[in-house]
DNA sequence: CAACTGACTATAC
DNA sequence: GGTATAGCCAGTT
């Protein structure tokens, strides 16, 4: 792979490349998108470059991509339509439930390979055991 | 080049 | 848990 864009300071690039590893069914927050990118990066950075997405909104699953309360940040979109679509459960409160949906983030292996990083830890606890609903 | 804006987050009350 | 304020960084004007 000789495209590593990890000179490149284009955060922007760098950020939808992050944002594509979310897988369906899932999603992520601006802070562990930035974390990610890491380099400086910021939730506010995460923010702007879904917002100058453009033609690339088809490609890149910038619905996956909440706030830390796991609240829709963007209305008047149908976010929150398509993560449903997804199987992605909400509350009352209109916030994604995080617990159940929150991505863990990329595997060590590729955020290596492709110059990023994973995240510090903090992410989901297997503890408490709680039951599987099924 | 300084100031403002924004799909944010952490801390304080 | 909610509102209020500060900090944060890149892009735009």
């Amino acid at each position: 792979m000789t495209q590593s864009p990890r000179d490149e300071r284009d955060y922007f690039e760098r950020i939808y490349t992050v944002v594509e590893q979310v897988p369906w069914g899932k999603v992520a927050t601006y802070g562990d998108i930035a974390t990610l990118v890491g380099d400086g990066c910021d939730a506010r950075v995460v923010g702007h470059a879904l917002g100058a997405l453009g033609a690339r909104s088809a490609t890149v699953p910038w619905q996956r991509i909440i706030n830390r309360t796991g609240g829709i940040s963007l209305t008047g979109h149908g976010q929150r339509e398509r993560l449903e679509e997804e199987g992605v459960a909400f509350d009352d409160r209109g916030n994604a439930r995080m617990d159940a949906h929150h991505w863990s983030g990329p595997s060590e292996e590729w955020a290596r390979a492709n110059g990023f990083q994973t995240l510090p830890r903090t992410a989901e606890k297997p503890a408490s055991a709680q039951l599987r609903l099924f």
